[in-house]
DNA sequence: TATGAATGAGCGTTCATTCAT
DNA sequence: CATGAATGAACGCTCATTCAT
């Protein structure tokens, strides 16, 4: 039961935060999504900024387990037998579907991200979600470079920067203007790093 | 004299907005780092987001004109006789450069960015500091695949914002932690983009 | 405890807005008045004009009770056996007592009527305490012309408007010059109406 | 030229006044509708408060040529051969005609009995408007009551009171609810005046 | 006379946080 | 665990007034 409470009050957070924003959702605002009294919320968490760092954190959950379950053995390198660029279209695919099912996780991740700009603990949290999904990135890559003929000069670490950027640029892209073309976007991408991976170009057949 | 003070509150804006963050930075801050009284911001601003989003403006006019002397006449069409390689590459260089020199602007333009998703006048400002830069990228992109032997399925403009988006996902993560090496992204991406316009891997020379 | 305090400041916005006026009365006047911090009537009253709109309501509660009393089962019509006349009378000594004993309330009143000429919502409280007060006035006035030989040609809702407009023209120029005689007026204007009632003038025989 | 300036602020100050009240209209909000710089208002007028008595002033001068004009030689003793009976009826028309033709007037007049309250220099023009007015029924009612047979109980200043009163509180009820019917009042008022002074109950004739 | 920039006190309101119950 | 009253600092904004030009 009182656990059941603190999340009841992280999940009232992650809706009002992504309704309204971080600077314009007040603990009270909080309080009330949750039905709970508006001292409650303190009992939980020292501070607003606590809570929402809870709040961010749950928020992401769903977005990161498919990348996990995508990615299965993803932890570890990919397994021998598979085809590193069938992982990355598969990664295209993917990020053209959380875009899609995870809108309001990337409303909330820009918004955190200026937050985070001017507030430690906020953008301590940032810096984690920056890093966990930056590493799948990396894994494939990684799979991927290793099945080029000819290795690149970039390192794995920059190509990883570079393309988790180009994604995060195309939701930035989509999250401040609804009526961008994030599909096309990141259509391209996929056709350009094909390209690159294979010497040649070559169209990214998209899977769905 | 008027005007001078105008300008000095515009300039203590920005000043405060990069140190401080939007939010947490109240119109008496801005006339205090201004030197005024707290009423005469309102006196040359209606609003706060007024002042704020002047002070963006201001703050985006170097960078802005970086690309476009860069460009020489960005504007038209690339010159029939330029080499639209050479302007690719010298993009990717002043991508690194202006990182570098405006960090403060990329700075404001992400807290703007947190901002704009819940409010719209700064919204739409973000939105025209997109279009606007996003425009160099495509003039770019148009004169490169101009030249390609073989088309590229995505469109100009998938390309141009996936490029765009890259070059600032670079920049977010640098923004969000200034350990990370964007200059080895923005050569990974440029190698990538290299690749994918030529035909074949070729390592990006930085011209710097 | 909590609405002690909730009295104790609207009991503190009464007394401040009788000595002040609602305009030269703030919110943080109230609240030290009250002795609580600024920010607690804000708690109880979203705005400035529904913590005011409470306290002229608390402030018209004692004259509103003094007519009903006087008038018994005023709500309904007068009892059979009653002499309208007496109502009548006693009316006008009501209103001459009423005049000193809360002499404050129509200081408040008129301000009240100046705020509401532009104020929607102390305007509806201000119409609300014009018709309740008149509604005493066109109950004894239904009486008076109930028992005249010779009805008059003016309809009950006209004369008692014209009664209700006279006593209260009366207060306010008791209000706006205290050496002005309000209970001689008070009188004239019974001798007037009792002229009227009975078809030949009468002196006023007042009860005090 | 230079007194069409301050005449131009006057007005201004009148109009905004009628439409916004006083608390509601800014010494800038003036100055922009007469259409002259901020500043110049206070180089007439050393404070808001005289610059509104100088607005009030202006705004009563025609209605208070009205009465002059309608009274003859009202600021001396009736015409001996004057039927003062037709001189109270005229009176009576004349309030109703000057709610319709200055009830703008009369809006003021009530935001400034609220103003007046708290304010000792509007109190003062205040309490002029009301005595120069209160005249006007004075002189009417004096040369009734020296026509009829038996004299009243009340003094002539306690009858002008009474009736100066009826006339404004009619007014009032008028101003607060634009669907009052202030005529039916006035006639109201009128029959029952003109039981009075006759002695006996009868219909007010109209002259209009 | 006239301008309009500049001042600075004050306003209504918000809100993270505390704490007695 | 939970409530909700209470605090007090801070905010964006308004405005009468002043004054150099």
């Amino acid at each position: 039961m009182p656990d059941q409470t603190k999340d009841r009050i992280i999940d009232a957070a992650y809706r009002a935060l992504v309704r309204q924003g971080y600077h314009e959702t007040s603990m009270k605002d909080i309080a009330a999504e949750a039905g709970v009294a508006p001292g409650l919320a303190h009992y939980y968490f020292e501070t607003k900024e606590d809570l929402l760092v809870a709040a961010i954190e749950r928020g992401c959950e769903p977005a990161m387990r498919a990348w996990e379950q995508a990615g299965l053995n993803l932890m570890g390198p990919l397994p021998e037998d598979a085809d590193p660029m069938a992982f990355a279209r598969m990664g295209f695919e993917l990020a053209k579907h959380e875009l899609k099912a995870y809108a309001e996780l990337f409303v909330l991740t820009f918004d955190m991200f200026g937050v985070g700009l001017h507030n430690p603990k906020i953008a301590s949290a940032v810096r984690t979600f920056i890093d966990e999904r930056r590493a799948f990135v990396a894994r494939i890559t990684q799979g991927v470079i290793a099945g080029m003929a000819e290795p690149p000069v970039a390192s794995v670490d920059a190509i990883a920067a570079s393309i988790w950027g180009s994604l995060h640029g195309i939701y930035l892209q989509k999250v401040m203007n609804p009526s961008f073309d994030a599909d096309a976007a990141i259509d391209a991408l996929s056709e350009m790093t094909m390209a690159f991976a294979t010497g040649r170009r070559q169209p990214s057949s998209p899977v769905s």
